[in-house]
DNA sequence: TATATTCTTGGAACGAGTTCAAAATTCGAG
DNA sequence: CTCGAATTTTGAACTCGTTCCAAGAATATA
């Protein structure tokens, strides 16, 4: 009788937890992570706290999921191969970017959660997520002789990544009343961009032709 | 009467500071962040639950507190100013990511504030202390001629600072039972080595010479 | 339809971080 | 030395995340 793949009890499921999420990120925007409590989050969902706890094992759970969903979005950046790898590589986190650069306060907590994840990293995080998508894109660059053959594919990871989640950073911190003047001119993207820029061609001065 | 320049109550203050600031740290290290309770850290301090707050105003304001402390063993490294500015930088991070380096679980935390604290910059928070430091040498290395020009510092601070700061989080995230093959051979400082020096000469290959 | 099974619910209880206002201590002036 | 002001200490009370569990609902089976 059941006409979809799922059956009644896991569609419930599946619509309650949508319901619980979108409350609580509704709150988190209204008041922040800390003053949303719990009950508050259940009452908005319909649901008692117990249920919460269900669906969400701890209150941050809802950050980590929100960053997968994030993460999703970015995904598809991958599929432009005719490109440059250097500008497939960019897209990718200039994509991963405008989905977080919505607003300061949510990228905040989803980066805080973010953080813990890499510290103690899970089979399959977004982290490693992200990095497998970077490896791929970068290994063909070394193939087509964009890239130094002499960088392993998960440190030139590591310099990226790290570049990126540092201006996620950086960008969180200019609250919007007290914008660093620099960055009133430029969004995430651009400032992702300009940043792995710098890595892809390094810092230091280029030796001048006629030495 | 007082032979310092500090009266008694100041000294008082200062050391009462310390033991809870110490007996913190050691329960930390002994049974983690989480599972050491304020009561437990005042007790041993031999101070009320009350006091701890007085001198920090959250749980995790010990940990603040700490970052600090490494960060003034890393601000010697600034003084060799014979040495080409690139090294200079390097010795600047990998002599902080020393500090860092000793305690797997403590450099877990004290990232953690850091990255609280970078996401709402305090005015003279431990991040602008870095800052400073590295766009002295970065501007010095310009002057030289061994920096591109035209890359602000304060962005090459964004690039050079997040990379260091990835590479701790890379490290702690191999914790000592399932250690990254990688991880195995080389040290926290020498990893933040080779990852900047990535930074430094680019993620390209080098045009060959005879195009 | 009746029964068994599995999952969901939500309120009570608990633990730990944080707050607060009263008590204790220290300091400086007379 | 003594009094009063200012500062520090204190721990009980409060809040909120989290756990637990018994009752109930939904589903599968006969």
């Amino acid at each position: 009788m059941t006409e979809a793949a799922l059956g009644r009890r896991e569609r419930k499921k599946e619509e309650t937890k949508r319901r619980i999420f979108e409350a609580a990120i509704k709150l988190f925007n209204e008041k922040g992570f800390d003053a949303a409590t719990v009950d508050e989050i259940a009452e908005r969902a319909d649901v008692a706290k117990g249920t919460f706890f269900n669906y969400f094992p701890r209150k941050e759970a809802v950050l980590e999921y929100l960053s997968g969903e994030w993460l999703e979005l970015a995904e598809d950046q991958t599929a432009a191969v005719h490109l440059p790898a250097a500008e497939r590589i960019i897209n990718l986190f200039a994509a991963a970017a405008g989905s977080y650069g919505e607003n300061r306060e949510l990228t905040r907590l989803v980066l805080r959660s973010s953080m813990e994840q890499m510290c103690c990293p899970e089979p399959q995080g977004a982290c490693d997520r992200l990095d497998q998508l970077f490896e791929d894109i970068f290994r063909d660059g070394v193939a087509r002789g964009e890239f130094r053959a002499d960088v392993e594919p998960h440190s030139a990871f590591g310099v990226c990544g790290s570049v990126f989640l540092g201006t996620l950073l950086w960008w969180v911190g200019t609250a919007d009343g007290r914008l660093d003047p620099a960055a009133r001119d430029i969004s995430l993207p651009d400032a992702v961009r300009h940043q792995l820029s710098v890595v892809f061609d390094g810092l230091r001065a280029p030796r001048v032709a006629e030495g």
